[in-house]
DNA sequence: CGCCGGATTGACTGAATTCAACCGTCGTGG
DNA sequence: CCACGACGGTTGAATTCAGTCAATCCGGCG
């Protein structure tokens, strides 16, 4: 209701922030009227990516940000002794390039799934504006302080987590945040592959394959190629959460 | 020099912001003298904790931000299914507490590993002297990046390195930062046991140990209890580096 | 049709965990 | 003063989880 009627060409058009569904979700969450149409004014968009197109490089000055508007965008960055490292998978709504605010250049590339159309935010302006708007320099400390938050629970998982409760935290919380978005949270698609997927959880690919696999023995999962159903959530749920307890009763 | 002449009473005295040897580190870092003055007139000195300590705790709301003067402290977190995962160590200069920027409550808890004194930076009030002070926030902005930046390292050091060069990692993070505050980069007291450091790097405490004993064999390092001499940082460095390529030549 | 890339499956290997014993240091209290 | 236990650390042996290598499958595309 609130979108255009025409969704093919949405991502053509200059939605503007207030008209945009992701509102809730994106950078202007929670400001005022009037502070958004500042916002929308420093707001520039850019013509639709295609698959693989490459957003920003590492190292690269950071002049911008950029907010998803449809589509998604896995951030990585090479490592010193050869390959590829992947740090995160974002879904329209986010915010990307935060990380350049620390050096003022980029830390790590930014590379398109699949078609995606991008809401471009300059840096140097949005400084300014955060001078003038409290609202928003408020908000855009939480959405950095989110990233932050992001990565740790990141960094939770990789350090002690075993192949099986990764892969389940990775569908949950892509579960979670298609449902965010309004889409079902029980039947998606995998913009990433394998590959992506394994590199991402710090497994190799063939491991995220046998744990799809094993998942769907038991039921929980149906894949296909790229189709993700969940059947049973809280199994899911269950193996993130109780393991290493098995003997655990009410205890603690 | 530039510190008073009773360093075991440094912690209890107001040490101002202009004075303390870590201002090239800090918040104030880059700021003029005046906008330095205004700072200073919100920071806060509390009394200094003991090893052990916590000074907050994952869950409180997220009052101030707070910056080591002394000491160290370790970030934690405990895991779903029990037990505790770390996150971070954090030396005399950084700024803690930035996690809860996102939530307005913290999303970790943080323990001292040794007495340690800190200046308590209220939240509130930082957020209002940032829209009075662009400089100020430009560098908070850069700080909340560099946590960002460096959760990206640690992610993708778990992501896909071996425990060698985990903990080859980890002694050169460790000795690049006390060489920045002015200590020697060669030999240096770990304020963390081997389990601290084991559950940071996802390894176990033996695993830990028996690398140590590997880089001592090797003449690397000396390293007895918590103290450790580093005999050649190159032969280290090279670890980090030169891991997954024993073949390759001029190559990329 | 045959090729190619992505995905699956199987067999084998190995790095790191787990379990366990042992050691040295420190602090406490008899 | 020494004995004791607790704690943190080291070392050894066995186990296991996941990585690697390799063969095969499947769908899409030229």
């Amino acid at each position: 209701m609130v979108q255009n009627a025409d969704p093919l060409n949405l991502c053509l058009l200059k939605v503007s922030c207030a008209e945009c569904s992701l509102v809730e979700l994106c950078l202007p969450r929670c400001l005022d009227p009037a502070d958004m149409k500042q916002l929308e004014g420093i707001v520039r968009h850019r013509r639709p990516l295609q698959r693989g197109e490459v957003l920003y490089r590492r190292g690269e000055p950071m002049r911008a940000l950029y907010a998803i508007h449809s589509g998604s965008v896995k951030n990585h960055m090479s490592v010193p002794g050869g390959g590829e490292q992947i740090l995160g998978f974002h879904l329209p709504g986010n915010l990307l390039g935060l990380d350049g605010c620390g050096t003022d250049s980029y830390t790590c590339t930014a590379t398109t799934l699949e078609t995606t159309s991008i809401c471009e935010i300059p840096y140097g302006q949005l400084e300014s504006l955060c001078a003038l708007v409290p609202g928003l320099n408020r908000e855009f400390h939480r959405l950095l302080g989110r990233a932050i938050g992001a990565e740790q629970a990141m960094l939770l998982m990789l350090g002690n987590k075993k192949a099986e409760e990764r892969l389940a935290s990775f569908l949950l919380h892509l579960s979670r945040r298609y449902c965010e978005r309004g889409f079902s949270p029980l039947r998606f698609n995998l913009s990433m592959s394998r590959h992506d997927i394994g590199n991402y959880l710090g497994l190799a690919l063939e491991t995220v394959s046998r744990q799809f696999a094993h998942f769907q023995e038991a039921g929980w999962i149906s894949v296909d190629r790229r189709e993700i159903s969940i059947h049973q959530l809280d199994a899911l749920k269950k193996l993130v959460t109780h393991t290493l307890e098995e003997e655990t009763g009410n205890i603690a």
